[in-house]
RNA sequence: GUCCCCAUCGUCUAGCCUGGUCCAGGACGCCGGCCUUUCACGCCGAUAACACCGGUUCAAAUCCGGUUGGGGACGCCA
């Protein structure tokens, strides 16, 4: 059993494609059998090694591995060519003159008169020769249908009247997509071929390659698309696509993984799966055959749970690029891990922790001026005033601080809240933070006390 | 336009194959409440769907047909 990712290398690795890899690889996995990868980088013109690069990273941060080295495609035209010579000599493949303007018409007439544009088999009977500019074309059968038992559809049939005769090798040498994947999938011994939705119209052509060329017919499986919110196909403008780009938000690999795996597939009523259960639970049967749209808060509701999941030393880890972006990190690991546990629940990704954690450590404390034009009034003066008095030293304990805030507020008639929140205005510039006590153990008294004479100082 | 595919709460889905246990279950979000010095977290609760029409049947979300809607494909791109 043996299955295969096999992307273009034409841009960054986005979503949809990720999940393609993630069922191919679950599937290779939960049946213990092999998961290959293969770059389709036939296209000179459109692929670039950065993408290759780009696809490779996604795939290890997802946390993905696959059997042997990646197979390029570029570098199989002589494989490829193999099976077109056999198809050739058979007479299940001729060359063709047409020029691309004459094709171009064709379509343009069937177009108009709003009919599916269709070479004519103009060259199919003329038995011609190599020559520049002509390609090669598969014969296909003229009558008869076409069918397959999808692994994720079920039965699907194509009367074979809808097809053509495809080009399988261009005037430039290279082999089209069509054969070069037949061409690889046969070689490569391919059981299962798992990939998107928009495949599908392509897979009578490619079994009727396979019983003109006498070989075995893999499996094939077609995962619905994912849409974005206005169920439209995902592109750009629904925002970010590419694996990496979700990882520069903060998120973790678990919960993109977790969400892309339960988006279509299912298990019961399961929500949270680690690697090693989806492994285990993961079978086509249950994945739907619908197209769906992709949902961010379920993602985001994902992240924080694998947030609060990560241990401290762990999370602190993958926190610090955040906060030096912020130019706002700790001093030493140990208070990195202490800011983080005052975070990690009020943050939905790692730039969520890191913007809410950012006030601790940053050289230039903004105050947030609508809070301060509130907060900093006459009365909020006298909170701080009589607060730093009280707070020279930081209090023992929670309870302590608790105390002293209850002591003040009954001396000068006022809820705690009046205490609280121009304290919390002036130690972290906004009116929403973790809580007080925790930020007086982190800062310190010297640096309290500093920021409170600052905010004593705010002028407008 | 032609062909292929799809259709359960706003979203992801369970149930559909093997009709009755489903006046449809779970999750996210939204809304309300509790907790609380803020924001979160947590906990509790509420709202919310079988696209439509017809057929089969004692009985249909489940089977069949049609309609509508959506998506995909129609390249010498992959």
């Amino acid at each position: 059993m043996k299955t295969r990712f096999a992307p273009s290398p034409t841009g960054h690795l986005h979503i949809g494609g990720a999940r393609t890899a993630l069922f191919n690889w679950l599937l290779a996995r939960n049946q213990n059998g092999v998961f290959v990868l293969r770059i389709e980088d036939t296209d000179a013109l459109r692929s670039e090694e950065r993408f290759t690069e780009d696809i490779l990273a996604s795939i290890k941060w997802l946390g993905l591995d696959y059997d042997g080295e990646p197979v390029f495609q570029s570098q199989r035209n002589h494989i490829h060519k193999t099976y077109v010579d056999k198809l050739l000599k058979s007479g299940g493949a001729y060359y063709c003159h047409c020029s691309p303007q004459r094709i171009e018409e064709l379509r343009a007439r069937a177009l108009e008169a709003k009919d599916k544009p269709r070479y004519d088999g103009h060259c199919r009977e003329l038995g011609l020769g190599p020559a520049p500019g002509a390609v090669i074309r598969f014969k296909k059968p003229s009558s008869g249908t076409t069918s397959w038992v999808d692994l994720i559809k079920g039965p699907i049939t194509i009367d074979n009247d809808e097809l053509d005769d495809l080009v399988l090798v261009k005037a430039d040498g290279l082999a089209t997509y069509n054969m070069a994947v037949v061409a690889d999938d046969a070689s490569m011994e391919i059981t299962h071929v798992i990939r998107g939705d928009d495949h599908v119209n392509n897979t009578p052509r490619q079994i009727l390659l396979y019983e003109a060329l006498g070989l075995s017919i893999p499996q094939f499986g077609h995962v619905p698309m994912i849409l974005g919110e206005d169920k439209k196909r995902l592109s750009k403008r629904h925002g970010a696509t590419s694996v990496l780009a979700y990882r520069e938000m903060g998120y973790l690999p678990q919960a993109l993984v977790n969400y892309l795996a339960r988006l279509g597939w299912s298990h019961g009523d399961q929500e949270i799966f680690s690697l090693p259960e989806m492994v285990s639970a993961f079978n086509l049967q249950s994945v739907g055959k619908s197209a769906a749209v992709f949902n961010k808060n379920k993602l985001d509701w994902l992240n924080s749970h694998y947030i609060k999941e990560t241990p401290v030393p762990q999370l602190a880890a993958l926190l610090k690029p955040f906060l030096s972006a912020r130019d706002a990190l700790p001093p030493n690991e140990e208070a990195l891990e202490k800011i983080v546990l005052t975070v990690r629940e009020r943050g939905k990704t790692l730039e969520e922790m890191a913007q809410k954690a950012a006030f601790y450590y940053t050289k230039d404390l903004v105050l947030n001026p609508t809070a301060a034009k509130k907060l900093l009034g006459e009365s909020g003066r006298k909170s701080l005033s009589s607060l730093k008095e009280a707070l020279k030293e930081i209090p023992n304990t929670h309870e302590d601080f608790d105390k002293i805030l209850d002591e003040l507020a009954k001396e000068h008639g006022i809820k705690k809240g009046e205490l609280a929140q121009p304290l919390r205005l002036a130690l972290t510039g906004e009116t929403a933070s973790p809580g007080l006590y925790d930020i007086l153990v982190i800062l310190g008294a010297d640096e309290c006390s500093k920021r409170i004479d600052a905010a004593l100082k705010y002028q407008e």
